[in-house]
RNA sequence: GGGGGAAUUCCCGAGCGGCCAAAGGGGGCAGACUGUAAAUCUGUUGUCACUGACUUCGGUGGUCCGAAUCCACCUUCCCCCA
């Protein structure tokens, strides 16, 4: 089996230019191929590691990678299936983002000669001359067909800048520079990606009559159609600042029963064998196949000790037994004691498990408050500074945990 | 260029000059049930010193005892005509 096939078996493949030529090149290690990532934060996300670990796959197939950062494309923002503009990023936010890609890319990607190699599209995209990019690259495009561009639909009830309506040109001319540049044959990125990667493999047949490739995965959604990877609070972030590892664990460890085997397949580098046999698992069996999903990722993303420390913490709070160690904690200080004790309200709010208290005030009303396994229903409950030594865990709703110390 | 319409709380969306912290839905949070699942049902969802006070309805001014509601200007968006 190629690495095509079992991209296709992952479920990976979402579309593709020419489906034979894409998968003799792969197979054979003859591509080079390039996927682009804007730096519209300063830490990748799920999203991102889906792409990463595409290159990664392709690489050991002995395919050679090009991480582009978009650190040109990023001054305008790409409209793909948004319903509104992207906030517009400084030049001081685009670089620093920038470097906060490369630091977490290169735990994951090999670069080096003759491994994979890392662009900043900045450097040629900065430069361009107006004029003569119109009539170089402008030239080959038609806006009627732009304008029927699937990426655009949404935008174009809402409205479309035309700073951003050039984004496609902009990622057309990367395909074309590294093309030409670097012998890169091939693109790959996520669906949303489609129309401007379909943008510059038309723009490299016209300008240089060669062919070029692209391929993109499948986002990935969940049972209900929702984008995975993504909480009410915001993305599920690779950082371990933005992220904590244990967070990123739950976050997998409760992925919905119809979506764990398609979450392992397509994120795990776990053999599809293995993964076969856990296709007939059912019911409450499937828990199993969850804490598989949450620790393969956990140890991808944060290594294997952090996600042993999850893992240990998740079976200590949800399983009984194991050890409480490794489990989120928050530090009291001196002054947040008024005469030796601190009120429970102020302790949700102090310790961030409630952003008022307002919100505390209701979550104990409604016994959402749990404290050293007791359930407290009083609001003006207070504790003595003495009594946080040792194991003082407080627990919001069924998985919210935290020990707190002083 | 001309004409018409819109901007409300996390989102969609209702809102008579006082009874509006603002209907309804979605989402979120919590409770029950469970397998750390889904579905379902219940409560809740601006802030605080919480039977009270304070700040919110695109922005700035104004009218009025009183404005999300009326007026003026500004900003942004949508639609129609050119």
């Amino acid at each position: 089996m190629g690495i095509y096939e079992e991209l296709q078996a992952r479920g990976l493949i979402a579309q593709v230019t020419d489906e034979k030529e894409i998968r003799d090149l792969i197979n054979s290690g003859g591509a080079r191929f390039y996927i682009g990532f804007d730096p519209t934060a300063d830490s990748l996300h799920c999203g991102h590691f889906m792409a990463l670990c595409l290159m990664k796959r392709l690489q050991m197939a002995g395919n050679k990678p090009v991480v582009l950062l978009g650190g040109g494309t990023g001054y305008i923002g790409d409209p793909s299936g948004r319903t509104d503009m992207r906030n517009m990023l400084s030049p001081e936010t685009i670089e620093h983002n920038c470097r906060c890609f490369k630091a977490q890319m290169e735990r994951f990607i090999e670069f080096g000669e003759d491994k994979a190699i890392l662009v900043n599209n900045a450097d040629w995209l900065l430069k361009l001359n107006y004029v003569e990019l119109l009539r170089e690259v402008g030239a080959y495009f038609s806006v009627n067909n732009m304008l029927r561009a699937e990426c655009y639909k949404q935008r174009m009830e809402k409205g479309l800048s035309f700073l951003e309506f050039n984004y496609m040109i902009m990622q057309s001319y990367d395909f074309y520079h590294l093309a030409k540049e670097y012998g890169c044959n091939m693109q790959f990125g996520g669906d949303d990606q489609w129309s401007n990667m379909l943008g510059g493999t038309e723009l490299i047949r016209k300008k240089t009559g060669k062919d070029a490739y692209a391929m993109t995965i499948t986002l990935l959604l969940n049972s209900e159609g929702k984008k995975m990877g993504k909480t009410q609070s915001g993305a599920v972030w690779l950082s371990p600042e933005k992220t904590s590892p244990f967070d990123f664990y739950q976050y997998w460890r409760n992925v919905g029963d119809a979506d764990v085997l398609k979450c392992i397949r397509m994120l795990t580098f776990l053999p599809l064998e293995e993964i076969d046999k856990m296709s007939d698992w059912e019911g409450s069996r499937l828990n199993e196949a969850k804490d598989i999903l949450a620790y393969e990722l956990t140890s991808l993303v944060h290594g294997k000790e952090e996600a042993e420390k999850a893992r240990e913490a998740s079976r200590a709070l949800f399983g009984g037994g194991g050890n409480s160690e490794n489990m989120p904690s928050f530090a009291l200080s001196e002054a947040d004691f008024t005469d030796g004790a601190i009120g429970l309200i102020d302790l949700l709010v102090k310790s961030g498990l409630c952003p008022s208290k307002g919100e505390a005030r209701r979550l104990i009303q409604q016994g959402g408050v749990t404290v050293k396994d007791e359930k407290i229903t009083d609001i003006a409950k207070t504790f003595d500074a003495a009594e946080f030594d040792g194991e003082f865990i407080v627990r919001k709703g069924k998985k919210i945990f935290l020990k707190i110390t002083k």
